[in-house]
DNA sequence: TTCTACAAAAATATCTACATTTTTTATTAT
DNA sequence: ATAATAAAAAATGTAGATATTTTTGTAGAA
């Protein structure tokens, strides 16, 4: 089957001015620039995965990827199985890659864990964040609160979701633990194609928007007053409301070849 | 550096004989068998470095790594890079791989996590169990208690540490969520080496031992009466407690070449 | 001397092109 | 139709080419 919709392209090794005038350390250079092939695959399959490029069950040709995104066979096998790790994609030893299934049942365990995990972090944040959470907090809220004047429905998409996405990281930011934030995130990205269904509904309906505004607020309130358990309760069930949404618009799995 | 202690040594592709007599479907004797050089040389290095064959920042260099292991360049960074999800090992583009440094904060963070995860999913598991999880835990629970009719030391270590993590992955498969059971499975993997020097600790201390008894049986306790508060509380000190003892432990980080 | 800057050499990491193995598809005979 | 076989396609692995980093050595300046 062949791919569908626009897909990322692989850019000619963006030469990426790096205009390294001063006060950069060479590590920090280094680092921020040139990544080798097999990140560079890794990053725009995943991309495109995620963007519903490929559909789920897809089969993930080696010869197709390696002529698509110009890259070898060698840093593209690299990529899959980053993927593979990040449950995007299935393996089967000889017989290669396909794009992860999206399932009725897989929703609603991601986002049962997902309401439970994000919760849990939520508590300790109250517990544990500082003023300046608090302060980011709250003008990531604001931020989300503004995003009216917008121009085409495209963009307005992407501004509400990457805001909402900002004041989200904002809150579970203060919990103090990297490893619950990386679980939090590489859940996160699991979730992406399911949440994408759920993103067009609602950033679409001034009802739907309405009602996130309200839970934001809500949420805000008790995050700002300490309340702990009325944070996380709120939480939980802001993570959850989507499934209903999204289980109406989940495509029916057909047998992909 | 030389890499430290016994190590894993490649097995020239065990035959497998893969006695396939009858009842067994194409696919389910396919995906248990042959599995490609990446996925080897996943699981060996992944042995090695929990088992602390290498040091904590030593640098895996490939020349080593594919003599030593007889697999291929390509391969083996596949495998590496899959460590690096991990986090087992880190990786900086074109300066190689090396294994994931070992520290205090990390210590903290995990353990941290652990605790709020394990108590969580225990939680969950009091809720959602049902009675054959209940005959589970109970089974389990009454093989680790009986870790005493063992012969060398070695093996005592090596039977106690392994029908511990039995008991424990017993409680949690009640939660329900296989998602939830992942994290937690990749969590357990980052501490198994912090772990480790917990392990001979407590396993050749009858003092520590009988602790552990002790506390393994209220917990057993909490779970079958449905205590989902004290479960999870209970659960939340069991995990914490190995800390202070792995914290004395902890080797000083010496700079690695 | 002692330090620095630079260049060359060596070591290392990474990638590519091709060879090999395995699976899938097509074809033919039963 | 079914099973056996051959051909094609695909996945995987290897060896060697290329690019990058690190080390070493040297000459000049302080």
């Amino acid at each position: 089957m062949e791919p569908t919709g626009k897909m990322n392209t692989p850019v000619t090794n963006s030469t990426h001015s790096n205009g390294n005038a001063a006060g950069v350390t060479e590590k920090e250079m280094v680092e921020g620039s040139k990544a080798n092939q097999a990140t560079i695959a890794y990053r725009l399959l995943k991309q495109d995965i995620i963007n519903g490029a490929y559909q789920p069950g897809d089969k993930l040709l080696m010869s197709h990827l390696k002529s698509h995104y110009e890259i070898g066979a060698g840093p593209m096998r690299e990529a899959l199985s980053q993927l593979v790790a990040d449950r995007l994609v299935t393996a089967i030893s000889q017989r290669g890659f396909r794009v992860a299934e999206m399932s009725e049942e897989e929703l609603t365990d991601i986002y049962d864990a997902r309401a439970h995990l994000e919760a849990l972090i939520t508590g300790l944040a109250v517990e544990r964040g500082d003023e300046d959470w608090e302060a980011e907090v709250l003008g990531e809220a604001h931020k989300l609160s503004r995003v009216n004047e917008v121009n085409t429905p495209e963009e307005m998409l992407q501004v509400w979701d990457r805001r909402h996405k900002s004041f989200h990281q904002a809150i579970v930011n203060g919990c103090g633990s990297p490893k619950l934030l990386e679980m939090r995130a590489s859940l996160l990205d699991q979730a992406e194609r399911y949440r994408q269904l759920w993103l067009k509904q609602t950033v679409f309906s001034q009802n739907a928007l309405e009602e996130k505004r309200q839970e934001h607020a809500e949420l805000v309130d008790a995050l700002l007053n300490r309340d702990k358990a009325k944070a996380t309760e709120l939480m939980y069930g802001h993570i959850l409301s989507p499934i209903p949404i999204i289980r109406k618009l989940l495509p029916q799995s057909i047998p992909a070849n």
